[in-house]
DNA sequence: TTTAGGG
DNA sequence: CCCTAAA
């Protein structure tokens, strides 16, 4: 809290160059970045130039941030709504925010989702920090980009709103679940109902807050107290009656310090989850937990995934993982990186392009405040089915790891240089699956919306904090015909399901493409196969388990009890799909028929 | 490519 | 979950 530090000039001229004119802004640079609780103080004047804070500046930050650590999720907020306001009002490319109360509102907002990119951007050293960068950032300033971040808003929730109308009950509570009476033991036990994994962090306040989030839907659950009531957060503290005003405080050259704050990862994080694509999102949840990590909360968790150690596998799926998921951004990513002052970033985090996904832990050097510091990113691997090209290779070639290595290599080093090889550039092109843009689901949602009790969770955007953090088994299944595949095993969850109920709900069982493509388009795995066998599953799950209203919740550890309010809800869906195909069908072959028909059934019957 | 069904 | 036949 003492150390006010320039911001580069490469930051500036990141600035500068994604256009960003609003009059002034915090800047901030991670890179400096020694202790994980705060930084940057830099004030920016009108013409842009960049200013150090003075230590009075500095004073009244500290002032600001006692603020910002309770209001920060409503200052983000609260700066959305004006943001999207104030461009719909002028929409014609004159993103500037005009009231003074806006601009400072808007202000503290783009300076927040600013510094977290630029966080991100420190924390997650790949392709997509460039994107996502250049994406919050327009965010804040360019209409456009805050009508895709309006969709997926209403749609997000619509999706999950629809079938979360029965609560997530976890046996003991009803209704009303109250977080914070729990023990640690049941707020694990919680957590794993609610994203079907476990947790090792015994942060009370974290595991509330995360819950809370997977409850509501919400990231908006910085409260103290955690109340969860129809799945929405009940508050003790301060209602929403806070009205923006405060830390609007006129301030024309605002020096704000922003700490890395839950609230403000998780906002950007949620931010970020509205227009960008599942790998990236998938990122920005990473780096949430893996910044409470760094606040010394989830240490072990992230030792956990640390476990595992890269293998033939992991070469095999990195090499995917670049070629799949890193095509369609690294395009735009290098074409940023071109513009960027120069690379000497780049150098100095060679893991960066390593791959989007990749949830290997890859403990890379970096130069913290000038001293190297080993800083563990997490990354994750697009699950994939295993590629018989690949193994074919490697059988044949001693040297296949040799080859597939240098592939890699490559990866690391094509940034700004071009692609020379070709055949990468085939690679990319073949694998390229670009994934289901969000302008999908803003229309579908749009078009879904339905009336029902929707329209109260409309403002709540939902990132599945678990989502994709969770880990993936990967067990080896030896097979009869001499080799050995690969079962990816990746835990539904109650999210999930739900998202799946209510996709069948909406668009009938068996159509699971739509199903996939439309709710779960924010989730790149789970292939259309994979929700028909899920809901193959609930289905079984909820014949055989209904009439025994304790069956799987009684049994503890088996596998995430499925809330008997969904398995209610798929009986009901699969009475009402059967009901809606058979008469259909029987009926119009009868009346076809007619009652000659009658005989052909059941002669004796009759 | 997507679905359905078996393993 | 994976695999595969059939559409």
């Amino acid at each position: 809290m003492e150390k006010v530090v320039e911001a580069e000039g490469s930051d500036e001229g990141k600035f500068e160059e994604t256009g960003l004119e609003t009059s002034n802004f915090v800047l901030s640079s991670p890179k400096n970045v020694t202790d994980p609780v705060v930084y940057k103080l830099v004030r920016v004047d009108g013409n842009g130039r960049l200013v150090p804070a003075t230590d009075d500046e500095l004073m009244e930050v500290e002032g600001l941030l006692e603020n910002e650590k309770r209001e920060t999720h409503i200052v983000a907020d609260t700066g959305q709504a004006l943001g999207c306001i104030s461009n719909e009002v002028s929409p014609s490319g004159m993103p500037q925010l005009e009231s003074s109360e806006g601009l400072s509102q808007s202000e503290n907002t783009e300076a927040d989702t600013e510094k977290l990119s630029a966080y991100l951007e420190e924390t997650v050293p790949s392709g997509a920090k460039s994107s996502s960068d250049d994406h919050v950032t327009q965010s804040g300033r360019v209409g456009e980009c805050l009508k895709p971040l309006d969709g997926p808003l209403e749609g997000g929730s619509s999706t999950s709103t629809g079938c979360i109308s029965s609560k997530p009950d976890f046996s003991k509570l009803k209704g009303e679940i109250c977080l914070d009476n729990l023990s640690i033991k049941e707020l694990h036990e919680v957590f794993k109902a609610t994203f079907g994994r476990d947790t090792t962090v015994k942060d009370k306040l974290w595991l509330k807050r995360r819950i809370a989030m997977g409850l509501t839907n919400s990231c908006d659950v910085s409260a103290t107290t955690f109340v969860i009531k129809d799945n929405k957060l009940v508050k003790k503290d301060n209602e929403d009656g806070f009205n923006n005003v405060n830390l609007g405080a006129g301030k024309e050259h605002l020096a704000v310090a922003v700490e890395y704050n839950e609230d403000l990862l998780n906002n950007l994080s949620s931010q970020i989850d509205e227009h960008q694509t599942t790998s990236e999102v998938r990122l920005g949840n990473n780096v949430v937990e893996n910044n409470f990590a760094s606040e010394d909360l989830a240490a072990d968790q992230r030792a956990a995934k640390r476990v595992r150690k890269p293998t033939k596998r992991y070469i095999e799926e990195l090499s995917e993982a670049e070629s799949k998921e890193y095509s369609g951004r690294s395009i735009a990513s290098t074409k940023s990186i071109g513009f960027r002052p120069l690379s000497s970033k780049a150098h100095a985090r060679p893991a960066r392009n390593v791959s989007l996904e990749g949830r290997t832990v890859i403990t890379r050097l970096d130069s913290l405040g000038g001293f190297g510091i080993q800083v563990p990113c997490v990354y994750r691997i697009r699950r994939s089915r295993p590629r018989k090209n690949v193994t074919a290779l490697l059988k044949f070639h001693p040297s296949g790891m040799g080859m597939t290595a240098t592939f890699i290599k490559k990866g690391f080093d094509v940034h700004g240089s071009q692609m020379d090889n070709g055949s990468m550039n085939k690679v990319l092109e073949a694998k390229s699956t670009p994934e289901q843009a969000p302008e999908q689901f803003v229309a579908e949602s749009k078009k879904e919306t339905t009336p029902t009790d929707m329209g109260q969770n409309m403002g709540l955007k939902y990132v599945d904090p678990s989502g994709d953090t969770s880990d993936d088994n990967v067990v080896t299944v030896p097979t009869a015909k001499g080799g050995i595949r690969r079962k990816h095993h990746r835990a539904w969850t109650l999210s999930e399901v739900m998202k799946l109920v209510e996709g069948v709900s909406k668009y009938g069982a068996g159509r699971w493409s739509e199903i996939k493509r439309l709710a779960f388009a924010s989730y790149s795995y789970r292939t259309s196969v994979d929700l028909k066998d899920k809901w193959r599953n609930l289905l079984k799950a909820s014949f055989a388990q209904t009439p025994t209203d304790k069956g799987a919740n009684s049994r503890k550890h088996p596998s995430m009890p499925i809330p008997a309010s969904i398995l209610l809800r798929v009986r009901e869906l699969a009475e009402m799909q059967a009901q809606a195909s058979l008469p259909n069908l029987s009926t119009g072959k009868l009346s076809a028929c007619g009652g000659g028909s009658v005989n052909e059934t059941r002669p004796g019957y009759l």
